[in-house]
DNA sequence: CTTGACCTTGGAGCCGACTCCAAGGTTTAT
DNA sequence: ATAAACCTTGGAGTCGGCTCCAAGGTCAAG
């Protein structure tokens, strides 16, 4: 009506969105797309709402949403309203999520860092790994560079 | 010699090591753990030695290293030296990965926050999605509590 | 002696999100 | 006119680290 309608294929959708075209035909198997137009030799042809629907998939997935969440969003979305509720509770839980898994990394690479420090010390068998160095080895490398810990030792 | 050799079965080790048997079984499939003595009757026997390294396979995982990463460990360390030079590299490395993850989570917290912020005030559409409402929603819901961003609405 | 909790094996299934394949048909560029 | 670069399909494979299964053998308690 207004203008003629744009139409993209699926490797021009797929790249337009910044993904593979098999993720794109991927989606649509999951149900988060659904089925598109047909050229008369059967390739899909994408329009405007499918472009920005595709889009919406993306934006939600580098937010860390799972496919299944996003899923619920459109689902609500297709109802012609806004999934902000959904999307709120997913964004809540997700928000939980990254921010435990912030916590972990935090006491892991503290935990890292003290067995790196250890090893470097030439301290090995201190920190985390009490069997760091082999057991009963205390004859086969250098024993003068090496704290003596419960029978191990280190470089 | 010293004392009687103390043996456990697969499911006593890995009770003492906290993980399944299954999971022993797996690491012995994957190379990890040795083909264990066997009882008369065919049942994996382990000592100390095999306790031992069962828990560095443990300890090394809980610190984030791959199974594969772990086994290059192991062969250092079945040298009779300890794995200090390889380990402070995977270490280094592992630190590595878990900062930039950490710093990858917090973006990612601090978009979904903003997310979580725009959906909650009704300003949706404004942040991340800008495709986050249906396209051409506009009277589908109370159009009084959205504010209008590009053809979307919110509750 | 029986019950139940262990053990054995090889192999299949699971999670999520792709990714790749073969064997064709189509479109576009030169 | 022809070659390159797309498109189609269903289905299998990938990653890591398990987890579960069936169908049987073994062992400790009561």
């Amino acid at each position: 009506m207004t203008t003629t309608a744009v139409t993209w294929t699926v490797g021009k959708l797929a790249e337009s969105v910044g993904v593979s075209a098999d993720t794109i035909r991927y989606w649509e198997r999951e149900g988060l797309l659904p089925p598109p137009e047909r050229s008369p030799s059967g390739y899909r042809r994408y329009g405007e709402s499918e472009l920005d629907r595709a889009r919406f998939v993306r934006t939600c997935q580098r937010a860390g949403l799972r496919l299944s969440d996003i899923a619920d969003l459109l689902a609500v979305r297709d109802t012609g309203v806004c999934p902000c509720e959904p999307a709120e509770q997913h964004l809540e839980r997700r928000i939980g999520e990254v921010t435990a898994e912030i916590a972990r990394l935090e006491g892991l690479r503290h935990q890292l860092t003290l067995m790196l420090r250890a090893v470097e010390e030439g301290d090995c068998g201190q920190p985390l790994p009490e069997n760091w160095c082999p057991p009963g080895s205390a004859t086969l490398a250098e024993p003068s560079m090496c704290t003596e810990v419960k029978g191990g030792e280190c470089e």
